[in-house]
DNA sequence: GAGGTTATCATACAAACGTATGACTGAAGA
DNA sequence: TCTTCAGTCATACGTTTGTATGATAACCTC
């Protein structure tokens, strides 16, 4: 009998006997959902196989079927444990102490750090959105939820004068896409590239360096000679 | 026989008695392009069938096999067709005339427009380089090519000193971010936000106002009072 | 220890996939 | 008129896909 609810928290009987690396130790269902974030980020949702899912996670072909119910199952519950995390950097930036640029620079480059170390995370919501022609609710809302953010901390600027004028949203969008491209193509640029320093570092250089790009956008021009 | 050979110039025999929309007037071979590349941006190399695209262009099931040899022919040859043009954009900027800080202005304005008129693109370029660790040597020259096109740039407002100090890479590759990002969300972030404007105004709107962001960024701070 | 629930496993199945094959069509060259 | 050849078409092939099924094993409660 398939269990088709998600929802249940028991989910730690039967486990194995050693403790093997990314095997069924700590919960098959765990396992699944974390081999699944890694492959379908890779491969996408229709390149990646149920049967790739379940060898990765050292699970039996059944197990998604058992666990989640299917397929696209599996994939919807780790998208929503991969994408909520996403709109807590942003939130915690804005609820820090400081002024609105200042809290801006530190969305910016808490965003870039995160998303840089977790780049499945911002390949997946790429993904999702360039792939249907209006994404998944899931999808909207962690994006929506960042611009909106975003925007309200520049409107704050805007009202006591210390950012430029001009359409917060778009501003936020803006703000947005240093994050959002950089995160994408930071291993593959380092591979690229040749840097000499490892891709941990080269994050280290760029986050502070894409904070201080945005920042410097929003200033207001101080009127020089 | 299999025709292998994709360089051969003459695929022009054998039209439709009457002009059908997308079916096999002007070539099989060129409707087959045209809907691969519309078809591999939305779903991806994998979601898509050959069965998909020939139905779209007006094809048989063997007009792949026959004129590109194989999916994974016909990909690239898409691929090397739309990619190519990318590059054009910002070599014209770059070829104009102007101070160093105007050309890269006409470059992310000229880039965003010209990607977000042409969504694919970008799509493709993304998809290609999220997919794989390290993407096709096509694929990685357009992203060098642009990337390196204005850093050289960059270097040169550099020196003239209207443009800041900064690691002129990694200032190339904010410049880099607005066009990629933005081009890649604006259709579905023109449906999610229920916009007045229609797609295209809203490109209108937002192609100065990123090229006004990214040159801001880079100007030199003007010492105030 | 019996009974029942929960999970794992090997296997089966229909559908869709990329590709191969051979027959057919029409225009061009001799 | 006959031959040739590029192109189109219907069909068949071996694989891989997602999912279903029934057997087996481990645990908990009585």
């Amino acid at each position: 009998m398939t269990r088709t609810s998600v929802a249940t928290t028991s989910v730690e009987k039967h486990r194995s006997p050693a403790g093997s690396d990314t095997a069924s130790d700590r919960g098959t269902a765990e396992a699944l959902l974390s081999a699944a974030g890694r492959l379908f980020a890779e491969r996408g949702y229709v390149g990646t196989s149920i049967r790739a899912i379940t060898a990765a996670a050292g699970a039996n072909l059944g197990a998604v079927t058992y666990h989640f119910g299917s397929k696209q199952a599996l994939y919807r519950a780790m998208l929503e444990r991969l994408l909520a995390p996403i709109g807590d950097e942003i939130r915690a930036a804005e609820a820090s102490a400081g002024t609105p640029l200042e809290r801006i620079h530190r969305a910016v480059e808490g965003l870039l750090r995160y998303l840089g170390r977790n780049p499945e995370r911002p390949r997946l919501l790429l993904q999702e959105i360039s792939t249907s022609p209006l994404p998944d609710p899931l999808v909207q809302r962690t994006m929506k939820s960042n611009l909106l953010l975003l925007r309200s901390l520049v409107e704050e600027g805007q009202r006591d004068g210390s950012i430029r004028e001009g359409d917060p949203l778009l501003l936020a969008l803006s703000l947005l896409s240093q994050p959002a491209h950089m995160s994408v193509v930071l291993r593959p640029l380092h591979r690229m590239m040749r840097f000499q320093e490892d891709e941990g570092v080269l994050l280290d250089r760029l986050a502070p360096h894409a904070a201080d790009f945005a920042v410097r956008a929003l200033e207001v021009r101080r009127e020089g000679s």
